[in-house]
DNA sequence: ATTAAATTCAAACAATCGTTTGAATGAATT
DNA sequence: AATTCATTCAAACGATTGTTTGAATTTAAT
C-alpha cells in the first residue's frame, strides 16, 4: 500500500492545475488516487484544506530556492547588487518546477486564478517573498522612485505568469518553441532586456 | 422592464470574471440579475453557450479594434512596419476594455484558466488574430528567425494576460501605481523596450 | 496477546448543480 | 377580437456536490 496522503497530493495537484479548484470534485479526485473519499476530509479536513496543502507543498519549496539563491548573491555583492542576480533568484526556481511535473507551476498559479475568498486566503504566502524581492530591487535600481521599482518588478511576476498560463497552448500554436524548462531561460533573458535600468 | 437577454450577460461577465466558470452557479447569476432561472436556457441554450456569448460579446469589438489599428498602421507603412505601431494595436484596445468595465478584461482571459475541454472549445477564437499579428511582427523583424519572432509575440501575450489577472491585487499591494487603463500604457512601453529588435 | 490509536471503508446526509416541463403572461399580427 | 408567437414563470427533474457517520480494519504500543 503506498501513501494515501501522498496519493490524494499528487492527484489533486494535476487535477487542480487542469480544471481548478470549482472544477475539480473530490470524488474524481479519489477515483484516480483509487482512495476512499472520506481520506480526504480526514486526512486534509476540506476539499479547501486540501488545496492550501497542495500549494503549500509546492510553494514552499519554490520560496527556499528562491531565498537562498537571493541571498547568496546579496552576499556575494559589494554596494549595488546586479538586477540579473535578483531576476534569476526569482525565476530560475521555476525550471525545477517544470522539472518536477509540468502542471506544478500552472497549479500554483492557480490560486490567482479562483474566487476572490481563495485568492484573498492564499495571498498571504506571497508577502514574504515580495517584500524581499522588492528590498533587493530598490538597491539594483539606485535611482529608481519606488513606484517605477514596483511596476518592475510586478512586470516580472505578470510576465512570468502569463507564460505559465500559456505553457501548454504555446506548443500547440508554435510547434519550434524549446520545452517549458528552457522557456523559462528565455523569460529570464528576455525580462532582463526589458527592465534593465 | 429592462432588457432580461442583455441584463443576464452584464452579470454573468462580472460573475464568471470573479469566480470563474465552474464557480459561479446559474443560480447566482438569475439571483443578481433579477431574473427566472429557465431565461438562460432560454436565450443561450446551456451554461456553456452563456459563458461563449459573454466571451464573444467582448472580444469581437476587441478584435474589432485591434485590427482596424493593425490595418491602418500597415498602411501608412512604407516598407518594414514599426514595431511599436504593431505593438500599440494589440495592446491599446485593452484601454478601452478596462474602460467599459474593470472585469471585461479578466473575464476575457478566464477563457486561459477554466478546464482544458472549455479551453479547447473557445482557443479558435484567437486564431485569427494570432495569425495576423505574427505576420506583421514577422515583417517589423525582417532579419530574426521566425521561431524568434513566435517567442517575442508569446511574450507579449503572456506579459498582458499576466497584468490582467493580476488587475486587483496590484492596488492592494502597491497603492501609489496607477489605475489600470494607465497601467496599459505602462505595458505597451515597457514590453517595447523588451522586444525592440 | 491485549489494548489503544490511527486509518479505511460503504453508505448515507442535506445541499446545490444544470436542465426541463407545461402552464401563465406578454406582445404582435391577422 | 381572435390568433399566433415570444417570453416569463413556479415547480420539479435526476445528477452531483462536499461532508459526515459508525462500523470494519490496520497499525502500533503495552
Amino acid at each position: 500500500m503506498t501513501n494515501t496522503k501522498e496519493s490524494i497530493l499528487d492527484v489533486a495537484e494535476c487535477l487542480f492545475a487542469k480544471n481548478g479548484y470549482a472544477g475539480t470534485s473530490i470524488r474524481a479526485i479519489v477515483e484516480e488516487a483509487e482512495v476512499n473519499i472520506a481520506a480526504i476530509n480526514y486526512h486534509f479536513i476540506s476539499k479547501e484544506g486540501l488545496f492550501m496543502a497542495v500549494i503549500q507543498r509546492r510553494f514552499k519549496e519554490i520560496e527556499r530556492q528562491r531565498f537562498s539563491k537571493l541571498d547568496s548573491h546579496l552576499k556575494n555583492s559589494s554596494g549595488k547588487p546586479a538586477l540579473e542576480g535578483i531576476v534569476r533568484a526569482f525565476l530560475e526556481p521555476l525550471k525545477y518546477a517544470f522539472d518536477t511535473n509540468d502542471q506544478v507551476p500552472k497549479m500554483l498559479v492557480r490560486v490567482f486564478c479562483e474566487s476572490e475568498e481563495l485568492k484573498d486566503l492564499i495571498n498571504p504566502i506571497f508577502d514574504e517573498t515580495r517584500k524581499r524581492f522588492l528590498t533587493a530591487m530598490k538597491m539594483a535600481y539606485s535611482k529608481l522612485p519606488e513606484t517605477e521599482v514596483q511596476w518592475r518588478f510586478q512586470y516580472m511576476v505578470s510576465a512570468m505568469v502569463g507564460l505559465i498560463i500559456f505553457s501548454e497552448n504555446i506548443h500547440k500554436n508554435f510547434a519550434s518553441l524549446p520545452e517549458n524548462k528552457d522557456l523559462v531561460e528565455k523569460l529570464i533573458t528576455q525580462t532582463l532586456e526589458g527592465i534593465q535600468e
